[in-house]
DNA sequence: CAGTGGTCTAGACCACTGA
DNA sequence: CAGTGGTCTAGACCACTGT
């Protein structure tokens, strides 16, 4: 009969969604509500906290709970390694590496990462396709400085992306989402007109503050990116 | 000198950063990790659910803790109101109105937001600036049969996304991202050529199972959405 | 200053699941 | 069956911040 703190939360959030705490109102505190639900006032915080989280209601010590104005609502996206998100569909996963080259680095890349003046990278150009059609195309930078492993590594079988999980553990990322053309190289690739818009995800990563990489990643034309919340 | 749980969330992350416990290792238990930082289960427990929240680490009972293989992180991206995204930016932010009528739902929208047969939806043209230049433009259809007050809105001076916000306080959206093309029209609206490529995104929202509203907010070239984690 | 949320504790019982 | 995480409790002290 107790309430557990997901009961609690549903019915906090049940209350939002009704109207019954309208968007700016004061939530009762949480000695109230756990008196209210007979529970611990750890339960109640515990729903609170994971609302707040969620972005739908705002917490602020001796000034109280409030439901958002806005509901500055966070739409949460899984960044999967693409082979995870082909097979996930049921699809065959292949892979091609079409270009490899150490070079040194040109401007805007040096200028994105932050790198220093000096520089080598390795330059990747790869392919992933879902059941045999074209579905990714990987413009990869890798900072030879930070990854000097990364000159013996060929990545004729394994791409870019699964060595990079399984080499660094962690790091920072900045992401970024945008709306671009086929151009003809981009064209012959996904076999599609130049012109065609296409959907790109540019990645740059960081590991313990240097540059490590970066990488444009092109989806076939038509390709959407959803989710829920 | 008791470690907190964000101390314990920073040493295990940096464990795992660092590769003391690589992917796919075993991570201690919860009693034995709050002996180790001589703290309370609740508190290691606390760090631990987070880090698995983050998607860092993957939790099964009996089977213990591990470094997941591929550190499936989560891009989360905060969705606002044009207005707030404009304004956030130091820009000025301004609303028109293009066109406003009530129609019978069209097939496409039916089958999209899983309408019944028969149904009047209001269709708006709607441009967001920001200092003077175009922004945003905003192609909306709300469901008057879910929101018959829609009907005596004239949305000149408010656009339908404040309305909607301020009216339906919670929802179930989906949202979707992808990339299109500039035609004539919307050539027009942002000055820009007939074929540029635009950022878009969709939304659907319904309200107790009942669909509201379907919008699809084009940006203007060049637009990018972008976030770190 | 006083009210509110933030966190910690020591202990307990339960739910799941691998061996 | 036994080990691990999941959750709850009753109480405590603290940190912030509005009045």
């Amino acid at each position: 009969m107790k309430a557990t703190y997901k009961d609690v939360k549903a019915d906090i959030l049940s209350k939002i969604t009704k109207g019954e705490w309208p968007t700016g109102s004061l939530i009762p505190n949480e000695v109230d509500l756990a008196e209210t639900y007979g529970c611990a006032r750890s339960t109640v915080n515990r729903a609170m906290r994971e609302l707040a989280d969620d972005g739908l209601i705002e917490r602020r010590r001796k000034a109280g709970t409030r439901v958002r104005m806005t509901p500055i609502r966070q739409a949460r996206f899984d960044i999967p390694v693409v082979r995870a998100e082909i097979e996930e569909k049921g699809a065959a996963y292949r892979y091609s590496l079409a270009d490899r080259a150490i070079v040194s680095a040109p401007d805007w890349l040096r200028a994105r990462l932050n790198l220093s003046e000096q520089g080598e990278v390795l330059h990747l150009l790869c392919m992933h396709y879902a059941d045999g059609d074209p579905y990714q195309h990987e413009d990869r930078w890798i900072n030879i400085a930070a990854l000097p492993q990364a000159r013996d590594e060929d990545f004729v079988q394994t791409g870019p992306n699964e060595w990079l999980v399984a080499t660094i553990p962690f790091s920072d990322v900045e992401i970024s989402f945008s709306a671009g053309l086929a151009d003809e190289k981009l064209a012959e690739y996904f076999a599609c007109a130049v012109g065609d818009p296409v959907f790109t995800i540019e990645r740059s990563t960081w590991w313990e503050g240097q540059a490590v990489t970066f990488v444009r990643l092109t989806y076939r034309p038509g390709h959407r990116l959803t989710t829920r919340y």
